[in-house]
DNA sequence: GCCAACGTTGGC
DNA sequence: GCCAACGTTGGC
């Protein structure tokens, strides 16, 4: 089993809109970067856990858990014309774009970036790396437990 | 294939 | 709202 840390801008999707979900369980969609599409293509499997970051926010941080419960598929907003992630080069016959389906697992208490950045311990996590961007980053299991035992 | 221009991300 | 960092685009 693997484990993730997924960005998202909570005035866009929240941890609570995902919990508002049918099943708590919802596409991951619009992600427009072959890097993080190709983490959901070739890394994630079924049952992978995710840390769920809020970013772009007042108090960015890291403010809950879901789990994988798809493989990568095609993300439909690709072609869709009235959705903001609608992408004209994409062809049904050859999806550019995937997503894989999220289910909500439970808030933490939050894990601010602020405190991340004050443990050594987690110096190398990527989410803390000058300029990093990537929505979707792989989380090893030592920085993993770590941030839970920062929840408590 | 280079690289300048542009758009986006995201902390502050 | 600012701006640094990064990714993408497109002319050459």
């Amino acid at each position: 089993m693997k484990y993730w840390l997924l960005k998202s801008e909570p005035d866009v999707f929240s941890i609570d809109d995902l919990y508002d979900c049918k099943d708590h369980t919802e596409p991951w969609d619009g992600i427009r970067n072959y890097q993080a599409r190709n983490f959901m293509r070739d890394e994630m499997d079924i049952n992978d856990q995710c840390f769920f970051y809020h970013s772009n926010c007042k108090s960015p941080g890291i403010v809950g858990i879901m789990t994988v419960v798809s493989n990568a598929y095609p993300d439909k907003t690709q072609f869709d014309k009235k959705s903001k992630y609608f992408d004209p080069k994409s062809k049904p016959e050859k999806p550019t774009w995937l997503n894989v389906d999220v289910k909500f697992k439970k808030k933490l208490n939050l894990v601010s970036l602020e405190i991340m950045k004050n443990h050594a311990a987690l110096k190398d996590l990527l989410i803390l790396r000058k300029g990093n961007r990537l929505s979707i980053t792989p989380i090893i299991k030592s920085h993993w437990d770590y941030i839970i035992k920062l929840s408590k």
